[in-house]
Order: C-alpha cells, then sequence, then structure tokens
DNA sequence: CTTGATTCCGTACCATAGTACGGAGTTTAT
DNA sequence: ATAAACTCCGTACTATGGTACGGAATCAAG
C-alpha cells in the first residue's frame, strides 16, 4: 500500500487534495518527485506527515510553528519543548482573556434580565459608558 | 470641543486615522458630510462610537456583530441580550477547547522532563502517533 | 480509441481587521 | 506667500489557512 495518488493520500490524512497542494506550497510539505511522464505518488509517510500535521494544529500550532516543529525532528527535544512550553503560555494567555470576557457577558446579560424597561438596553448602555 | 479632525477624532478614540477609514468604508460608521470646501469634521459623537466599537471587540464581538450591535441600539433589549449569550456561548466553547489542548500540552511537556535520551522528543512520537 | 475522471500548475479569491501608498487638494504656520 | 503638515480617495498589500478556477496533460474503463 504505497504509491498513492494525491487524492488518496488526502482521503487517508483527512485532509482536501487542494490542502496538500497548499502544504507544498509554503513549504511545509515536500512534493515527491515528478515521474519523467505521469503523476506524482505519495507514500504512507507522507500521509503519516500530513495526519502529524493536523493534530499539531489541533493543539493550537500554527503552520509556521509546525514547519519548526518538523525540522526539529526527533532529535530537539529541548528545543521542542521550548516551543510546547511558549505555546502553552499562549493558552493560559488566552484562557484568562476569556474568563474575563466571559464574566463580563455574563453580568451584562444577568443585568439585562433584571430590566423591564422596554426602551433601554443595559448591555449598550454598559458598553456605552466603557463598562 | 466638537469640530474634530479626523486625525484628532482618532486620538481621542484611541485608533488610527486608517481604522476610522476603515470603519466607513464597511459601512460602520458614518462619513460625516463632506463640506462644500476642505475637511470633513468629527464631533464627540462620532469619538463615542468609535469607542463603543473598541470596547464591543474587547467583549469578543466582531465588527460584524457590532454593525449588528449598533444598528439595534437600546430599543432593541432581548435581541441584544441574545446576541451576548450567544457570544457568551462561543466564549465558553472557547474555553474548553482551551483547555483540553493546556492539558494535553502540559502532558507532554511533563513527560519530556523525565526524558534522559537525547535522540528522541516524546512530544514529536506523541504527535505522530495520534496521542 | 475515445470518453470521462484525475492530476498538474499557476493564479485568483474567501474572510478578518486593518495598514500602506501615492497623488492631489487643503489648511496652518512662519 | 510659500513650505510643511494634514486630508481625501482609491487601490493594493499584510497575515492566516485554505478554496476555487481553468486549461493542458495523463490515466483508466469500456
Amino acid at each position: 500500500m504505497d504509491k498513492l495518488t494525491i487524492s488518496t493520500a488526502a482521503k487517508q490524512a483527512g485532509v482536501g487534495v487542494e490542502t496538500i497542494r497548499y502544504y507544498q506550497r509554503i513549504g511545509l510539505i515536500l512534493e515527491p518527485a515528478k515521474p519523467a511522464s505521469g503523476y506524482r505518488t505519495y507514500t504512507d509517510q507522507d500521509v503519516q506527515q500530513i495526519q502529524f500535521i493536523q493534530r499539531a494544529k489541533k493543539l493550537g500550532f500554527s503552520l509556521v510553528e509546525i514547519k519548526t516543529l518538523l525540522s526539529l525532528g526527533e532529535g530537539s527535544c529541548d528545543q521542542t519543548k521550548q516551543l510546547a512550553s511558549s505555546k502553552l503560555d499562549d493558552v493560559k494567555g488566552k484562557i484568562k482573556d476569556l474568563r474575563a470576557i466571559k464574566y463580563t457577558l455574563e453580568t451584562l446579560i444577568s443585568s439585562c434580565e433584571d430590566n423591564s424597561s422596554n426602551s433601554s438596553c443595559p448591555i449598550i448602555d454598559a458598553i456605552s459608558q466603557g463598562k
């Protein structure tokens, strides 16, 4: 089970053909050499690599970061760990920001629930006044 | 203190001139009428509206959603509340996703700390294997 | 051997929220 | 009154992660 066409490889990796081409365009994966005549062929390794990219994406890594991850490979555990740690910091920061937003929205929504007036809106008022 | 130039208005609202023009282009705010000759003038109300937009952005609303918020105004508290509630749901969903990512990253990083090998990396291995 | 599906490749387009550029007109300061 | 600074306006470009299009080449099936 090697020698896949691009559409078969895409199907196996769970992405679209255009996504593979896009990854090739930005240098995230290599284009298999083109045979003298005919279509390029993909291997299981290629599929694995695309799946690696998809899983790294789910962890919040950007394609640029994933490029670094791929270039580091197995042999640079320390640098890889640093990348993951800085991503973890990002994630923690985002969670903190979102929790503040969540709290504010909850407050605004409940102030709206206590509102009997039909000519004013506490949410609009609050945003207008700078909270 | 009315009759501001665009750069004064921008400064007061805490945005760039180009941001004001951009908001006008997408119909988020109105361009003041152009006097027969000379520069358009902005009022304190215009500045207030730009600040409203900035505050709504900080709550996670997109410019399209803010457009709706502005068109609803004071008189549609119910619809405004619905918009805020659905935004709250978004935020909660994002927090949940980020917490899962945070947990995974923490696990990966600590597995890296226990790693003495210099020829393999548990993070890379985990992403390769689909966790 | 012809038809239909696939591939290849370059280029353009989508959303989002701006930022930059360039030339012409206007205003302000000296 | 002239130079510097600001405004106006349209258009293009930025980043991110793809998606779409169109024509030519190639492959697979009948």
